[in-house]
DNA sequence: AGTTATTGCACCATCGATTGTGCAAAAAAG
DNA sequence: CTTTTTTGCACAATCGATGGTGCAATAACT
């Protein structure tokens, strides 16, 4: 607690204080000072100086000197969504735990934006970045390798870097298999009353598109193009494609799939306008886990996308030697209707 | 694209392709050319050459020269949580438009986690610091203060720096309000029959506390302290108060005010392992707005804090020459059941 | 033409830490 | 009591950008 609103020490500070140079004061502070062979005595000294004036490293100087900042990078489409926001936890805390400092920044789902977020993150020399959901996943690709930054891709994959995402498919055909059982439950199912909204032309949305029809064809017997309603990954589009489907059936289908919780805002939107009986018997899917969103006054079968999993194996990949640009699925879970997981936060100490 | 595989292009590359001295190279990379009276023809020469080779600054070096960063941190409790995920949507947007970077970092509430986060950032020479939601708002204060680092508090104030939080008096008033008004509606209201679940010993808790009982009691005539049910903020210790309360009478209480959505996901879990007659006719206000949350199969009253309006308000106090310790509050707004806010996620261009 | 102002830029120290190298002093070996 | 080895550390270059200072060359004045 010496040294109230002065500088911050540096090892040149500590380096007067000691008698030392500063090469060992370095040495001993960033712990290489046993393979320099600098004695116990000294090197306890140092550290007691170092305590009892609030030494920190100046992180900007390592890295500029060593060309590594310490800082991994999450970019993320946005922030403000459950799957991205457990992601962002999940991934901060085993950042934390190797000892080096999360970045987590949103580009937008802006593919010029991604870019620019992700120069300006190469600018800082971050160690290391996780692409999730990126737009333009190639793009970022380059930038990176330019720059000789290690990355994955995550959530949505590209052809030049390896990616581990969900296995959309499965996930997919879960679901929606979870949908019809249900659906059937309450009598027989035509093939337009099962419809898919949200989603665009990623990856990941063809995908669960495609897991979707095989699942229908195969249980209803057919599956018509017009039941497929990608309206990208706004609430307001979303929003729109459902209206419009009320504006022609009075109703709206008895049951279908959510692209991703995003989409399935879009769906709240729709119900706020109109009346209960609106949506009295509707039987949901959604692509993606929330806990308020499993809880809706109908059924809602959700997937749970295992974002730690994600995580674990993109550090996994980036410690390895060589990283070829393969894809990792990773299998999600579905989650029937009316469930509470546990999630990143029943891990904060909150016993009082 | 010149320059692929190849290391990052440096002022003194530049220096040498241009023939100009590195300090004018850094000078017209940097915008203080003219007051550095560079001839126009040079600085064009130069910046061409800098687009060619992909030139970047590297902003550890120029943050070591300045001691500054350009980066500006959050720290927040949790991510994974509506309220704070916006915080953090708005908090990135403000700061890209200063032409800085977000550092946005969870400490899980936990006071010691705290400073430590903190003093990371500190040591990566960050230019200011938001505080959201901490614990210990003082403890950190000393670590920026000993640092030299600008700061405010968001969402829980300090008595040592200035804290903007949201108006918990007047918002808890309003919840508490709306929800003995609707659960009037279903006939006369015993002050037994209205709870308040979660929070904790904090400034917004108390707050939010004190708005409860002083409507409850001026609307109700009493206010008996068993109603209070400060769990603390995380899901499952507010399940075992839902839990406990239901295995005391039988059933939830008619109506209750609860302190957060972290907690709502505690009575979501309560819910989860309870038939649907257990909660057909409850009342609820939360404190927090989820978009989820607003259309659970029972009226939910909502409180939605204006983060936008705090991190605005937080870059003008530390825009400004003087900051004193000053607490500003800022009004949320209540939010009727079933009502689909726009956020954030809205700005994102979408259109397909 | 001679003097003063202005323009245009180069030089160099600096920010704080890292790391290869070199060299005394102390210890071990002969 | 030498010679060799080991121990313990200091020196100095370096990472890339910044900004104060100084000095030519040119331009603008008497």
């Amino acid at each position: 607690m010496t040294g109230i609103g002065k500088k911050k020490a540096t090892i040149y500070d500590l380096s007067i204080l000691s008698g030392a140079s500063p090469s060992t004061v370095s040495a001993v502070l960033n712990g290489s000072w046993r393979k320099r062979r600098i004695k116990e005595a000294t090197a306890q000294l140092i550290q007691k100086l170092a305590n009892e004036h609030g030494y920190t490293t100046n992180l900007q100087a390592r890295g500029l000197r060593s060309s590594r900042s310490g800082l991994v990078g999450l970019l993320l489409p946005v922030h403000d969504n459950r799957y991205f926001s457990s992601m962002a936890q999940s991934f901060e805390a085993q950042v934390r735990s190797r000892g080096q400092c999360p970045l987590v920044v949103s580009a937008c789902r802006d593919p010029e934006e991604e870019r620019q977020v992700v120069e300006t993150l190469i600018s800082y020399s971050i160690d290391e970045l996780f692409i999730a959901g990126a737009t333009d996943p190639d793009g970022v690709h380059k930038v990176c390798e330019k720059a000789g930054l290690k990355h994955v891709n995550i959530d949505l994959p590209g052809t030049l870097a390896p990616s581990i995402i969900s296995d959309n498919y499965e996930g997919a055909r879960m679901l929606t298999q979870a949908i019809v059982e249900r659906a059937l439950e309450d009598g027989p199912l035509s093939p337009d009353d099962l419809y898919l909204f949200g989603g665009r032309n990623d990856h990941a949305s063809h995908e669960r598109i495609r897991g979707f029809r095989d699942v229908k064809r195969a249980s209803l017997g057919a599956d018509p193009d017009v039941c497929i309603q990608p309206t990208g990954y706004s609430p307001a589009m979303t929003a729109r494609a459902f209206e419009a489907f009320y504006e022609g059936h009075g109703k709206l289908p008895r049951a279908f799939f959510v692209n991703s919780s995003i989409n399935l805002e879009g769906l709240m939107r729709f119900l706020a306008v109109h009346p209960h009986e609106t949506f009295a018997d509707i039987i949901v899917g959604c692509y993606d886990y929330d806990p308020f969103g499993s809880f809706l006054p109908f059924p809602v079968f959700m997937i749970r996308q295992d974002s730690e999993a994600m995580i674990t194996k993109g550090f996994a990949i980036l410690d390895a030697d060589r990283r070829p640009p393969i894809t990792h699925l990773v299998r999600p879970t579905i989650v029937p209707p009316r469930t509470a997981l546990i999630g990143p936060l029943d891990a904060l100490k909150d016993i009082e």
